[in-house]
DNA sequence: AGCAACGATTTGAACGATCAAATGTTCGCG
DNA sequence: CGCGAACATTTGATCGTTCAAATCGTTGCT
């Protein structure tokens, strides 16, 4: 049995015209009379033919691919799988366009920028998706430098940066937790979050502080800043809630949030009183925990994503087209809050 | 500036020797004389040349590529993080021997078929690693036909599939921890699992079964067997200890775990006694709860999925010499156990 | 010296597609 | 009736690499 992948030559001979007609019926129809269109596209069929990415490739430097960095594996537990959904939502969008999505790890930025160059001098990936851009990013000053497309998942937090980009209102989130616990009667709503300079942080922190402000709140003494972690969580609500009368507490993230419902538990459990807790990222841990959290609409955001590259890649050259989508959460209401 | 994209003919020219001398420092080395060699090595790296990878790809099928299945986004909150710390892993150790993880998305096996189809028409891919393996597996026989290499993390359950394959001892798992539990004096030792017919859920029940036996206790009615949610975990947990009077709990997932969790927690803040729950996965849930859990050596298993595919791709057509690794899991002890 | 055998290196062709230019065909219009 | 424009299709070259065969240079042996 001769079952030879059948080429573009071979779909040509069985439908009597010659290997550019076929390519013209894949990549322009147009060109191309109705009726030969037809037969060529009824060998094609036929034949099982499917064009042979790496030729393609070779002559037209497009491979179809496009690449994200999986998230380093960390041991906070909490912040991981937000961003393998991500890849997986991004994975999803990028094949209904014909994109297939290649992943691969860096230990930090400049580890990424090497990769980025190999990927494109091996590979020719048609473009990036980043995610976790901050101040005084490296990775978007290179590849706009090189001209290779990107979308990011993430404003750019530095004034100068300008690029394509997708990201989700945190403030408007934290914003809108604190407002919920204001409309339940708090007032001394404690903010537990990360130190100061990080854009993200600072978004959070300010939906936060300025919600409580216009509600005549005095946020001094009611927030936190410390690393991102379960054991800072712990600590800050026991400061703020001790220390400063917190009556609730909004949270940077749901790690942070796990360490301040674990401290709240064991206060209740000492025959304390309960009180609300809103993290941030509806991770798998807020669920379980039935933790109150703001969740991003992390499928919307991954085909936005993919959506605004397609339209940068059939736009050659015009660079100063930006676009940008700020993405609004919501809040996810379960018995913490 | 003609930066132009050094080729391997820029090389040749540089180093002066010919095209395929490159070629050959790059892929047979030992066909080249010393210092021949070293001069064409300094001629690479001073004008920083990488081989084309289409163009190889081209001339000899081979892509430098491998697949995975991106875990569908299931409502499983638990469950989904694994699959997508198992593809963190397996592109980390992928990197190691030259090969970049390409993922995809498929609803169902039959998809997950055709989406092989298409990236190996398309892509040429070298191989895949299926995860998730199962009674009478379609993609296995379909992949083993068309004569692709590939590893599953996850043993063949049918007895006629035969492959290369890496996985986790499960019994083993719920074995030590059935272990731990009758050392700290239980006896009546529940089981929640699921149902009947799943080769891991009755990999699982097996260890906890025999080690019961072993220890003198009759299992019959210590167990339950149900679809992998909370609030079945929840259900047999009360029914385990309500009804059968059950004096510890190992269970099948983390899932099922974090409803026993709450069963127990509820029973508890209603003046109830607590009784130790042992999951299995170590996710993060687990770790936010204090659950003490059955942990599969993950990257261990990406790592071996990735050094049995490079021997497999290393001898070609060579079919018989199949290669099993099972791995050891590892209890995490935490509060709950 | 002559020739075989071997190792090192070079040359021409090919992989499967697209690009750019050439060719063939149809049609309108003076 | 002839000519050019517009459209449809074909032809030759090319992308960057590796394969297979050819060439060149040494060495060893008779």
């Amino acid at each position: 049995m001769g079952d030879e992948r059948p080429t573009i030559t071979t779909v040509a001979a069985r439908a009597n015209v010659s290997r550019q007609t076929v390519s013209n019926v894949l990549n322009a129809p147009h060109r191309v009379q109705a009726d030969t269109r037809e037969r060529v596209q009824a060998a094609i069929s036929e034949l099982g033919y499917r064009p042979h990415r790496a030729a393609r490739q070779l002559r037209t430097h497009r491979s179809n691919l496009i690449a994200m960095r999986t998230a380093p594996l960390s041991d906070d537990v909490v912040a991981g799988s937000i961003l393998d959904r991500f890849v997986h939502a991004v994975t999803e969008s990028a094949e209904r366009y014909g994109f297939r999505t290649l992943v691969f790890t860096a230990t930090d930025d400049t580890d990424e920028i090497n990769t980025y160059n190999d990927l494109l001098n091996s590979y020719e990936l048609d473009a990036f998706i980043l995610t976790g851009t901050h101040h005084r990013d490296k990775r978007t000053t290179w590849l706009r430098k090189q001209g290779v497309p990107f979308v990011t998942f993430g404003r750019p937090w530095g004034v100068r940066a300008k690029h394509w980009w997708v990201d989700v209102d945190g403030k408007a989130g934290t914003s809108a937790a604190t407002e919920r616990l204001l409309d339940q009667g708090f007032r001394r709503i404690g903010f537990v979050g990360w130190p100061i300079g990080s854009g993200v942080g600072d978004d959070r922190r300010a939906g936060w502080e300025t919600t409580l402000r216009a509600a005549g709140v005095d946020p001094a003494e009611l927030s936190t800043a410390t690393e991102n972690t379960v054991a800072e969580g712990h600590a800050s609500a026991q400061e703020l809630i001790r220390r400063h009368a917190a009556d609730a507490l909004v949270c940077a993230s749901d790690t942070l949030a796990l360490g301040a419902h674990r401290m709240i538990s064991d206060q209740v459990s000492r025959g304390g009183s309960t009180l609300p807790v809103i993290g941030f990222d509806d991770s798998p841990v807020a669920s379980a925990l039935g933790l109150t959290t703001v969740a991003q609409p992390l499928r919307e955001a991954a085909a936005t994503c993919v959506e605004l590259l397609t339209s940068y890649l059939d736009r050659p050259g015009d660079t100063n087209a930006e676009q940008q989508v700020l993405l609004a959460p919501h809040l996810v209401i379960r018995q913490s809050g």
